[in-house]
DNA sequence: GGGTTTTGGTTGAATACCCAATCAACTTTG
DNA sequence: CAAAGTTGATTGGGTATTCAACCAAAACCC
């Protein structure tokens, strides 16, 4: 048996689960049973149920890059569309389970409320992390946005769209919330880039 | 004993502890305590606890309108101050609570995913009427936003904004966030009335 | 190389507690 | 007297967690 394949698989299986019906919501047993391991083994790798959560919220941590933002980052590279390319490849997410899963973060930070705090503190380290690359996008994009723009309040405002979008499609069971939200964020992009273009010195061939 | 006058205490003590704990994390026998009221009691008012979750999520329907919506109408006349002094109220009681607490819809939206229809039925329609009250507040600013503007769109994206705003803050433990993202929502209806403002045929003073 | 010990991992029955829910008896109110 | 409401001990099942025994393979030693 591979070194770490037991943990491996029961991480795997408790972030799915968690992610799928929520932390209270899931029981050990369960996780158990579909990793098929005998609670000794789990409780030889993790302390209990809480320190197996915050191992998945470690791994969500770990993994951002490579299975968040890379996408995005390869998808294209225009600055700015990789901010939406981003929102769509939740969006996918979203739609493939009908509606029903959203962000594994976000469900956590709303479920978990306080008496948790190093999950709290998990919680929002992930919500950081998440906000800097999309600030280092917002960067990219230099003079195409009003040189006052505030590009870090600026990437958490698209993570907050992103999570108020995925609650209310969870809860109508359908893509067009979050679909509208997409929207009206393009359309507040799309005025910051014209009102950038306006107060640019246009060296070459200027509007249209 | 007022009639009802129980059944009353159990609903508010439930719906309190759910907003502070969530659903699952909220023990039946908690519930008891708190309302000082044995179990006959509760259960003879209600069917189970998924059906006094259902029933407090009805009363959040009920009250949608004296409590949330009243306050804003009160503070302002103007209909798109209402919106910002909608959010307002809702950070006030995110800091009353230093950070903890958020909506206790939205917390349920993300908590109960799937496996509860009509809760999440509830959750919806809990969604649409907040919006639905916004929307009116939207159609009231009549050409204060440009004419082609989906109001019923922009309505929710208020409280897209508004959900992703409290999570991210509750996560950070600070109001910064949820202040962040009202500060980009602000800056998208100005740009929003300024689009309308230069579209209006100025019949009078003009800008300035 | 043969034997022994150590290390890292696994087992699963057992523990003690907590959970939502029941119901027959009882009390209060009209 | 009936209806509405209340009681609380009880049920049965689920909960996270423990632990002594077990095992396989590596490491060590002679």
């Amino acid at each position: 048996m591979a070194p770490g394949e037991t943990r491996e698989r029961i991480l795997e299986v408790a972030r799915r689960l968690f992610h799928e019906q929520g932390y209270h919501a899931t029981g050990v047993s369960t996780i158990l049973r579909e990793a098929d391991v005998r609670s000794g083994s789990l409780y030889y790798f993790f302390e209990n149920k809480e320190e197996l959560l915050k191992a998945t919220l470690r791994w969500y941590l770990e993994h951002l890059g490579p299975i968040v933002l890379a996408p995005a980052e390869q998808a294209t590279d225009d600055p700015i569309g990789r901010v939406f390319a981003l929102l769509d490849w939740y969006r996918t997410g979203l739609g493939r389970a009908g509606c029903t899963l959203g962000c594994p973060i976000g469900n956590l930070a709303l479920e978990l409320g306080d008496g948790h705090p190093e999950v709290r503190a998990l919680i929002h380290e992930n919500f950081q992390n998440w906000a800097a690359g999309v600030e280092r996008w917002l960067q990219d994009a230099g003079d195409r946005l009003p040189p006052w723009t505030d590009r870090a309040a600026l990437a958490r405002f698209v993570l907050t769209v992103m999570e108020g979008g995925i609650m209310q499609s969870r809860a109508a069971g359908s893509l067009a919330p979050f679909d509208d939200s997409v929207r009206q964020l393009r359309a507040y992009f799309d005025a910051l880039e014209r009102a950038a273009a306006s107060q640019r010195p246009r060296t070459e061939g200027g509007s249209a």
